[in-house]
DNA sequence: TTTGAAGTGTTAAAAAATTAACATTAAGCT
DNA sequence: AGCTTAATGTTAATTTTTTAACACTTCAAA
């Protein structure tokens, strides 16, 4: 599943394929209780077969109900979503984002968070020259 | 303008404010040629009225035509929507963001990136115990 | 000053999304 | 077995989005 795709949903849609992405496995009751603006139950269940049929989500049975995730590899659809808010709103740039978010007055990163960022740009300078 | 406002936005209205955040001031005729799956100059225009009545767009007049552009201040904007994928997709955290950026094999961040990215951090914790 | 080009204003049809009622099935309890 | 409950399956009405035709205005050139 292409994860440009994600952009062609509509807006209900992409609200619960966010909650997956936050959650993982969820049911439609599971659903229905974490959406702030629910609709009812069998709704949601219209919505969760629509995201299944377009190729978005999969389910399992789990005794008679169905459990459903997102189909994609996480990690390609963080990396695309990634991509898009960076282009979007920081001109592709990593560096600029970090300082966003270092600028907010609500952030305060943890010493260890602050030590594992710092590794993280050295490994990548390693990288460049080694 | 509340920026969690922009989750309401339909596709096209989201696609179109993209366009405004990535480019600023714009034109109907503009943002008709940047989409890539544009649909008719009437139907940007009429779009474009739509966006600026729900609040999301402003315009001023260069000649006789209209000249658009986001209503919120983008700061805002763009906290708003880092904030929003770090949650979806990274459990809020900056760093794990930070790390899949670095772990895609089209990333090469130069070496005065890098820097800037330190000077970043090193700033934050200096700021954590002066 | 009339005419054409390039813009905006108004309105509405067509398509898609959203919602939910009602029907059916399956599992477990008495 | 029969009953109840809790799930899924089917279908369709309503609302919103998306689209664009057509009318009007303004500016500038012939």
């Amino acid at each position: 599943m292409d994860p440009s795709k994600l952009q062609q949903l509509s807006r209900r849609e992409r609200q619960i394929m966010d909650l997956f992405f936050q959650k993982g496995k969820l049911t439609a009751q599971e659903v229905t209780d974490l959406l702030q603006d629910a609709p009812s139950y069998t709704t949601v269940r219209t919505l969760l077969r629509i995201l299944e049929e377009k190729g978005h989500l999969q389910h399992s049975k789990s005794g008679r109900q169905y459990v459903y995730e997102a189909a994609s590899p996480t990690e390609n659809v963080r990396q695309h979503s990634l991509k898009h808010v960076l282009k979007t709103f920081f001109g592709g740039s990593i560096t600029e984002a970090v300082a966003t978010f270092l600028d907010q007055p609500d952030t305060d990163l943890s010493a260890s968070e602050l030590e594992e960022l710092e590794n993280l740009i050295q490994k990548a300078k390693d990288k460049g020259k080694p």
